[in-house]
DNA sequence: CAGTGAGCGAGCTTCCGCTTGACTT
């Protein structure tokens, strides 16, 4: 009796849905794609519809050949990748395998869960390929590709450096990369601004003190500065606005002093008003993706990349001592909150028993797709996949990071099952004369959800009411009672620069954004750090020179494809063919038409670099040893550059200052294998060359200074200019300080980011702070 | 962990998105 054959995407999704279809079927897994593009060319015939030229995956011949091999043994054929736009293309590439002879046997089923039910209500509605869905997928390959492998070309000619080694630009890479860029530049330009606040504390008739912040002056409203927009951007009834409205900032301390002394001449203060207010804070969803990276981030420590390791871990599989493998948590890249009802339900009694009845909330929370956006709903929320796993029974079948990224899943899904915590919020109005203070108070009501995880707040951002937050205003307040001013104090601010980009703050931006997805999330920073676009250093994310150069170069040149919003329309587009409202020729040509047009004018206005024997153009050659300059009319004219002296020709010459000890010409700073060093600009007629030095003499010999050096690995360290007759040697920069705990001649000068600078004596390892760290003012 | 600067050479890189192992650097 022939089996009926089930494909899906994920081997470990294979194994489970094998459990409950039971012995009829044989369930099998492409692994992913199994066609697509030509890496070594563009495999798309522009003039010609665009039609796209796929090919099996290297690797996946072996996949492809079972699964036809199956499909002929099978009576029927379910093909059941993932319920979305990449899934639909997958199936289509299996049909496309399947001998023809058998395409009558073949229907696509649609699994929203992998559950027993889920299951049964897929297998229960087979249909026939989408394939307007499946163009819209054709049509966003074939734009990807057309912009990396058509713009990627594009920078090789026009960067012409040793340093780039293989430049790219893409649709999502290059917004990343601008984003970036773009916060870099704002950084660079924050201007600090100083502005004042000023707290009172008032005192009841029981001496009972409230903490305020003023709030108004006659009505004018005492504000933080906010961000600032170049005056040249404002409209005209911006500036009548600002001119108007009814604000003011406290610019420097003299203002204060003023206004304190204002205040303290004021005889009568009164409670004007009190305004209480219950409120609520709903839990946070359950994760998705980008939300489990930035939290694993936030609170574990982890990377993208890891966090994606270990969920992929705990979704395949863990052995419970004699239960067997069991799969501990539903699929790890999805941006669907949705939850399946039994879950719920689980979680609702699990609540019940274990918190108490006041945790569960009487209708189980709704999430679910959100309108308009880029989710394509394929899988679920991330979640335990029941909870009778939990974290303490799994404990001892994990390791350390796998344990901590589980408890984090369950607790944030339970959470999401949870009662919003309550709270009660207090404002008091103090009024005396013209002035007007404000106190702030929350009391917790319930905890709620709050019990059992609290998300982690964005350390960087600073309170506007955060010094006259107070949560235990006395009890008892009443309108109209008389208050004394006990002290009135100015505080000094300072507006701050936004933030750097970490991993996963430009992952959820880029989300938001609608760029980028779950599988390929944590991809993108490793793509422009391997590119040398950008480094991160304690975690966060700095643009490079070269990053800055190329961002530059692609927003000039094509500023409608490295673009915020170029993703959006595309999107709407590819939605426009999934729905049959527009064809795929028709999106490309107009995408095309207008890219490739900007394309040729880009290409002319490449610098063309000129032979000086020939006139021809200076072209990159690969040989040997790398990449060199050729004339284009080689074997004709045979000339040659190294990539060296074309940099070398658009660089300044460093001069040092000083003249050469040999020949009394001047000396500049030189690039050499080992780092810099100085050398006579008369060279090769004079070959002087001299180390830099530090100024320090050496610690051991007296005699010799002190050098940076760089050992053939690349690390920088410290020896005697007078080797090898003084063999000294440090890791670490060497100052002249003597260590008064055990008289060593010389101290080490070391970094760390909560000692900030410090010396370290290299043989008894006393310490003295230079700089205290920087402090959270 | 101790040295330093040229020139040789003629056809390579790249996208985004879906999935896991097999590699011995």
């Amino acid at each position: 009796m022939a089996k009926k054959l089930v494909i899906v995407e994920s081997p470990s999704k294979a194994k489970t849905i094998n459990k409950y279809l039971g012995k009829d079927y044989v369930v099998e897994a492409t692994i992913g794609h199994i066609k697509n593009l030509p890496k070594s060319k563009l495999g798309i015939d522009v003039d010609n519809g665009f039609v796209p030229q796929f090919v099996t995956i290297r690797g996946k011949g072996d996949t492809v050949k079972k699964i036809k091999d199956l499909a002929n043994k099978s009576s029927h054929i379910f093909i059941a990748t993932d319920p979305d736009r990449e899934g639909e293309a997958i199936a289509q590439d299996i049909a496309d395998v399947i001998d023809e002879k058998h395409s009558e046997k073949i229907s696509r089923v649609l699994f929203n869960e992998i559950t027993k039910n889920g299951v049964k209500r897929g297998m229960d509605e087979p249909r026939p390929i989408n394939t307007d869905l499946v163009a819209s997928q054709r049509a966003r390959r074939v734009m990807d590709r057309i912009i990396g492998y058509k713009i990627s070309p594009f920078l090789w000619r026009s960067v012409v450096s040793e340093a780039a080694n293989s430049l790219s630009a893409g649709r999502v890479q290059s917004v990343a990369l601008r984003l970036i860029c773009e916060r870099d530049a704002e950084i660079d330009a924050f201007i600090e601004q100083e502005y004042w606040s000023v707290g009172s504390i008032f005192l009841t008739d029981k001496k009972e003190e409230i903490h305020t912040k003023l709030h108004s002056i006659d009505g004018v409203q005492i504000k933080t500065p906010t961000k600032e927009k170049k005056s040249d951007e404002k409209t005209e009834s911006e500036t009548a606005a600002v001119k108007h409205s009814k604000s003011m900032i406290i610019q420097n301390s003299k203002n204060a002093d003023d206004i304190i002394a204002r205040i303290k001449k004021v005889k009568d203060f009164e409670i004007s008003n009190i305004a209480r207010k219950h409120t609520k804070r709903n839990a946070p969803p359950p994760f998705i993706t980008s939300t489990m990276q930035a939290e694993a981030s936030k609170m574990l420590r982890m990377r993208a990349k890891q966090t994606m390791m270990y969920a992929q871990r705990l979704y395949e599989g863990v052995t419970l001592g004699n239960e067997g493998l069991v799969g501990l948590i539903t699929y790890m890249r999805t941006d669907s909150t949705r939850l399946s009802d039994d879950i719920c339900k689980e979680a609702s009694d699990f609540l019940k028993n274990t918190y108490g009845l006041q945790y569960a909330p009487d209708t189980i929370p709704l999430y679910g797709k959100k309108k308009g956006s880029n989710v394509q709903d394929a899988h679920e929320a991330i979640r335990p996949t029941s909870l009778k796993y939990t974290p303490e029974y799994v404990k001892p079948y994990l390791d350390d990071h796998s344990f901590k990224l589980y408890s984090l899943i369950w607790k944030r899904f339970l959470a999401s099952q949870m009662k919003p915590a309550e709270f009660e919020t207090t404002v008091v109005e103090i009024t005396g004369d013209e002035f007007l203070f404000k106190a702030y108070g929350q009391v917790l009501l319930f905890d709620g959800y709050t019990k059992l995880y609290v998300e982690q707040e964005e350390s960087t951002k600073e309170d506007d009411r955060e010094e006259a937050k107070n949560d235990k205003i006395p009890a008892g307040l009443n309108k109209h009672d008389q208050l004394k001013l006990k002290v009135v104090t100015p505080h000094q601010h300072f507006t701050k620069p936004p933030g750097r980009y970490t991993e996963s703050s430009l992952i959820k931006e880029l989300e938001s954004l609608g760029i980028g997805r779950p599988s390929t999330y944590s991809m993108i920073v490793s793509t422009i750090v391997d590119r040398k676009y950008v480094e991160s250093r304690e975690r966060k994310i700095y643009a490079t020179e070269l990053g800055k150069k190329i961002n530059a170069i692609l927003i000039e040149n094509f500023p409608g494809i490295i673009d915020t919003g170029f993703t959006a329309r595309m999107e709407l587009e590819l939605d426009q063919i999934a729905q049959g409202e527009y064809t795929y020729s028709g999106v490309l040509n107009d995408f095309y038409n207008p890219f490739s047009s900007a394309l040729s004018v880009v290409e002319d206005k490449i610098e063309k670099i000129i032979c000086e024997l020939c006139g021809g153009e200076m072209v990159i050659r690969y040989g040997r040893f790398g990449k060199f300059l050729s004339c284009n009319n080689y074997p004709e004219c045979k000339n040659i550059k190294s990539l060296r002296e074309l940099a070398a020709a658009n660089q300044e010459p460093e001069y040092t200052g000083d003249t050469c000890e040999k020949c009394g010409s001047r000396t500049l700073f030189r690039n050499g294998r080992f780092g810099k060093f100085i050398g006579c600009e008369k060279y090769p007629e004079c070959d002087f060359i001299k180390n830099i030095t530090l100024n320090i003499s050496c610690p051991k010999c007296k005699d010799g200074e002190v050098l940076e050096r760089r050992s053939k690995r690349g690390k920088i360290f410290y020896g005697c200019s007078r080797y090898p007759d003084c063999d000294f040697v440090a890791w670490n920069k060497p100052t002249m300080t003597k260590c008064i705990a055990c008289g060593s001649p010389y101290m080490e000068e070391k970094y760390s980011k909560k000692k900030g600078k410090y010396l370290q004596c290299p043989s008894c390892k006393e310490e003295v702070i230079l700089d205290s760290p920087e402090e959270e003012s």
